[in-house]
DNA sequence: CAAACAGTTGAACAGATGTTCAAATGATGA
DNA sequence: TCATCATTTGAACATCTGTTCAACTGTTTG
């Protein structure tokens, strides 16, 4: 964690009108774990090699050949990607022969991704 | 971007038992520039300043100032995100005498938002 | 048990990212 | 026009992130 500068010497100089606004707006956001939770939540969605592996995932369950084969990159980039994806209870996996199976774990997290697709279609055909 | 290399040597060396399914699956995802959006679209939300100005200003518009206030930072380090949250339309700009005020530019963006934030909710107390 | 294959892991490295600092721009009012 | 305030910008710097490589763990099969 950054230590935390005291910056309100920076504020507008004026009389503050905006004070009013400011405390209103202070007192509706979210708490500072759970806007932590939300960056790190994207932070895994925001990195192509994982965009993909999870669009695949949305298809079926998919072994780590399989999935490196689709992604184009080596097993063990494949397998590192994985291992975060797991760890944020995104995906799940399990073990069968010498394969291990990966499925996603969690439906909301098809509701985020489709709503961004959406959103991104709406841009380009707005 | 990162030369691709071959790694189809690396596939499953068995009779690719798998080979069906794996084409199905790439004839249904995304292509690759959609995927790219979608990974830099989730990449912008997922850094905790941005995070914080977007939850601000989902409660109203407002200036550099105000921002860099609620979020404990210079307003230079403000301004440098507001830039990339504008160069993504996700946040547009208004100026007003020396001041210049911020708001969404997207309803979409606060629906993703609110789903992440459901998400989470029901991971805590599922 | 040894060989072969599927997957994981840790260290190293290169490239990306975010904050700071200093300097610039733009707007207002004396 | 000059001073002041709000904001922006570019360069520098430290930190974070993702891929590679090599070594390792498990599992199956001969």
């Amino acid at each position: 964690m950054a230590s935390l500068r005291d910056y309100s010497e920076e504020m507008c100089q004026e009389a503050h009108v905006h004070e009013t606004v400011l405390e209103q707006v202070k007192s509706n956001m979210p708490d500072d774990d759970t806007l932590c939770d939300v960056a790190e939540m994207f932070k895994v969605f925001g990195d192509i090699t994982r965009t993909k592996i999870l669009s695949a995932l949305f298809e079926a369950e998919l072994c780590v050949c399989d999935i490196s084969e689709i992604v184009k990159m080596s097993t063990s980039a494949v397998s590192h990607q994985l291992r975060i994806l797991r760890q944020t209870k995104i995906v799940k996996s399990r073990r069968c022969g010498k394969e291990v199976y990966y499925s996603l774990d969690d439906d909301h997290i098809a509701k985020i991704y489709r709503m961004a697709l959406e959103h991104l279609d709406e841009e380009r055909n707005g």
